[in-house]
DNA sequence: TATTGTTATACTCTATAACTATA
DNA sequence: TATAGTTATAGAGTATAACAATA
């Protein structure tokens, strides 16, 4: 039964509070391997495309290259990718990741899914796919 | 054309990519009028129920106590309710829309639905409606 | 001129603990 | 004991400006 407020009338009130939702599973679900969501998909980033600059991430997650910063530093210290000077360009670093990376990357994945499973679980696939196509449509290019 | 990387794959990817771009596109609707959407969110609570307290108000957004005080503050500093001492319990202030209240309650919401209405250009209305559905389910309980 | 990586800084929102006063 | 309203504080994430090095 849905409650009768202005509120339910905008799409952004349920993004934000989904998203919210969301957020708190998958903070939780990434807690006991010590990393975080952003953290995730910086890495997924790296793994998928080696090479990559911190700058070509920033664009691809719509982040600020100063606010990366962070993030790299923690997947850095964990060891999970390296840096490569570009012979071309000195004023770039290309991102590789290492063996421990991309078996993170698959594990971090999967705990998401797990967690999305548990999250999503009074909608089929077919649901699923269609929210999916939804969202993309509100913010993709 | 969709990109093929596992961050996709997530709902909880696509869910925050939506609404950090909802978010934007909101706060800069309200910003002409010098308030922000969680601002405009407690004052609908007031709106649509007047003598609503703020714990009340916290429990329907899903926020802490401690947290509403600022958005309160604001509101108050412009007029839009009033607190009035509860007969009955004296650790309640129920809160009541002014007339001014009322009338912003109203001005906000429509700027938001412009904006969604913009935001959402490439969904018909049963898309849409679909879409706060699949939100509903994933977050109420 | 423009881009990269980085530092510093401020701001928004959130989470927790503690306090008082009431119930 | 439990709840309401509040203060203080810390944390996560974000945005902006600036800088040196390089293109």
């Amino acid at each position: 039964m849905t409650e009768k407020t202005a509120l339910n009338d905008l799409v952004g009130y349920h993004l934000r509070r989904a998203s919210v939702f969301d957020l708190a599973g998958a903070v939780a679900a990434l807690e006991p391997v010590g990393t975080r969501p952003i953290t995730m998909s910086v890495l997924t980033c790296i793994a998928e495309n080696p090479g990559v600059t911190s700058a070509e991430i920033c664009r691809i997650l719509g982040m600020q290259r100063a606010n990366i910063v962070q993030f790299l530093a923690d997947l850095d210290a964990k060891g999970l990718f390296r840096r490569e000077a570009d012979p071309a360009d000195q004023r770039i670093q290309r991102l590789f990741p290492t063996e421990a990376g991309i078996a993170a990357a698959k594990d971090w994945h999967a705990r998401l899914m797990a967690h999305e499973d548990a999250m999503l679980h009074r909608l089929n696939a077919a649901e699923r796919a269609e929210l999916c196509r939804l969202l993309g449509e509100i913010w993709m290019p």
